[in-house]
This record gives C-alpha cells, sequence and structure tokens, in this order.
DNA sequence: CCCATATCTTGCCATTGACTAGATCGAGCC
DNA sequence: GGCTCGATCTAGTCAATGGCAAGATATGGG
C-alpha cells in the first residue's frame, strides 16, 4: 500500500505492530512470530529486531499501546456503570490488546512505556471507584473496587475466551452488562454507583 | 525418584503433565517445551508424542486434567456464594489448570475429553445459579447466573495475573472474595442466594 | 513360546528466535 | 556538491524447538 518498496520501510514499527493484532486477533498471542510479521511487512527477517529487541518486546509494546487506548476509553464514561461498560466495550473492540494486556507472562514487567500506560489506566479505572466519598473508608471502599473491577473483567475476560457465546446468543456484549450491571449494583433501590 | 531407568518410563504421561504443571506456574503455559517436559523426565525428546500428539494436545490434556478437578471442587460448595468461593479457590490453587483452562487457542476444541470435561464443569456451575426456581424466568437468571460467574472468574483472573496484589496486600483472597460477594449480592437485606 | 501392540529412541528437516556484520538511506554540516 | 554519522534494514549464522519417520524394546495375550 506504501507503494514501491524502498529500502526504508518507512513505518515498519506501526506495520509490525498492526500486523501483530490481526495475527493474535485470528489466532491468539501464541501464533505471533517475528519472521511472520516481518515476511506480511515485506521486510527481512531481523528487521523487528531493531524496533522491538525481541519477541516479548514487541508484545510489551503491543501491551503498552493497549492500556494507553484502554485509559482513553475508560475515561470518557461518566459514572461507575458506564465505565465498566467502556471495559466490556473496550475488551470487545481491541480484543488483541486486550488479551495482551492481561497476559503478563508475554512481557517484560519492568518495561518504562508499559509501566507507564499501565499506570495511566489504573488511574482512570481508580478514579471511578473512588469518586464517591472524598477520602472513603478504606476496607469496604477497597472491596467494593476489587468488585465492580472483578465483575466487568469477568464478564469481559469471559466474553472474549468464548464461554459466553450461548448466553449471549446475539445480543449485543455491551446492553447486556449494562443491565446486568444494573441488575447487581442496584438490585431494589440501594446504594448505586 | 521413581529409582531405576528402564526402557519404559512407567507413568511418563504422568510425569508429563505435572512437569508441564511446573513449568506453566512458574513461568507461564507460553514456557512450555515438548522436549524440555521430556528432559524432565529422562525420556527422549520423540517420547511426548506417544502420549499427546503434539503441544496443544499436552496442553488439551491439561485443560480437561483441570475441568475434571474444576468440577469436583465446584460440586462440594452448598450453596452460590460458596461455590462462587470454591472457583477462587481452584484458581489460587491450580493456577496452571485454570490459565490454561480459559485459553481456548492453546486446545484443540474439538477434543472429546475435553469437551466431556468441562461439560461436567458447566453444570456443576449452572446448578448453583439455577437451583432458585424449577425454571425461572428466563432472562433474569440467566443474567444472574453470568453476573456471579463473571465475578467470580474476573477475581480469579485478576488474581491470577497479579493485578490485586496491593488489594489484597497478604489476605487471605478466598476469604476476600467472600466478603466481597456477600456485600454485592446482599447488600442491605435483599435477596441473597 | 511367539506374536501383536504399546512404548520409547534415534535421526532428520523446516521453522523460529536471537545474534553479528555489513549494506543502504537520510539528515546535518562544511 | 561532498562529507560524516546515525538510523534503518539485509544477509548469514547458530542453537532450540516441533513434528515426522523408522527402528528398537518391553509387555501381555494367545
Amino acid at each position: 500500500m506504501t507503494s514501491e518498496r524502498t529500502y526504508h520501510h518507512g513505518d515498519l514499527r506501526r506495520a509490525l505492530l498492526t500486523a501483530a493484532l490481526d495475527v493474535i486477533a485470528a489466532e491468539g498471542p501464541a501464533a505471533v512470530s517475528l519472521r511472520d510479521l516481518a515476511r506480511r511487512a515485506g521486510v527481512s527477517h531481523a528487521a523487528p529486531a531493531h524496533h522491538f529487541k525481541d519477541r516479548s518486546g514487541l508484545l510489551t509494546a503491543v501491551a503498552a499501546d493497549g492500556y494507553a487506548l484502554f485509559a482513553d476509553a475508560l475515561a470518557g464514561a461518566p459514572d461507575l456503570r458506564e465505565r465498566g461498560v467502556a471495559y466490556v466495550r473496550f475488551a470487545a473492540t481491541h480484543p488483541a490488546h486486550f488479551q495482551v494486556m492481561f497476559q503478563p507472562d508475554l512481557h517484560r514487567a519492568d518495561d518504562p512505556d508499559l509501566l507507564a500506560a499501565r499506570a495511566r489506566a489504573t488511574e482512570a479505572l481508580r478514579s471511578g471507584v473512588a469518586g464517591l466519598p472524598p477520602a472513603g473508608r478504606g476496607e469496604d471502599d477497597r472491596l467494593a473496587g476489587v468488585a465492580a473491577w472483578s465483575l466487568a473483567h469477568g464478564f469481559a475476560t469471559l466474553l472474549l475466551s468464548g464461554n459466553l457465546a450461548d448466553a449471549m446468543a446475539g445480543r449485543d456484549p455491551e446492553e447486556a452488562f449494562r443491565s446486568l450491571a444494573a441488575s447487581v449494583f442496584a438490585p431494589e433501590g440501594g446504594r448505586a454507583d
């Protein structure tokens, strides 16, 4: 698409990342091969090493990009419930990113970019939980935050692993999660978000 | 351990599976290598192929074993909440199994043993949800089931990926989940399990 | 005792990840 | 224009892996 093949690719890093996302979305992270990505990009087998040190370096970059997008997606949600919906929507929209993000054995844990992006996402997530009392009651708040996180994360994870295929049955996952969260967090007039 | 080395190992299949569990628990499923497992068991590099066709065959066996253990663990729980606790306890006790079970891209989806074991586990899980009305109201029940499943699964997944390390802070995960589930599913005297 | 079968070994090949050395491009500078 | 210098990419190599084929060895049934 970038027309001619010159010695310098021009945007190899991005090309490799998008190719990686394709492979991951289609066959999972285990199917990612640096040489295959190089072939798809039309470069030599050693070219990726210059942008990402090694295989884990590439997956780390995928995770970092994912956390950056994730933070943006979460930041746009007004209240706690919509943040959960955004959580699920992100997983459904960026399955490849999501999978890699939450598989720590795939990336370098000490990568600065990854840590920074994850910190941003964590903050975006936490600010939705702690929005109730200025400096909440501690224990209970923390538990409530973990509960909300678990609910959204579990739904997203089960969705991506195909375990909700029959339960959803052609239904919109976002909408399903919205009503699900409603029934759980505000059963009969209790404290909602 | 098994004293002498004869031509026939005696229990190679099990030896390979337990070695695989060690590797997965320590470094994740991606680090599993058939040749490495063979070395650990003291057999030649091609021996594993006779018990498990290939790498995905071995991981499929791990998943199948996991689902079998999982079904047993769930069956022992009296009510819905304890079933959730059992869910989390299983993940904490069998992290390697759990990881492989919920990564469909690692195993053969059409394996009969896997399907049978998973069906048992699914049934053990569902019977805890549908235990309320004989043939419940359909939509809401399904949603409630998905909600409970999502909560337990999300907690378990976040726990294994290390995302709850600081939130738990040396606390017992089981106990934390128990009180968490209590505060979510029965906030102020509503319908519990 | 003998044979059929399951189990394990040896040998082999293609692919991959990772490393090294060298080629090519591009930008700044004189 | 011609130069150097660094970034980018190529080519070549090596060890490790997965998977296959052919053969050796043990085990149990007849």
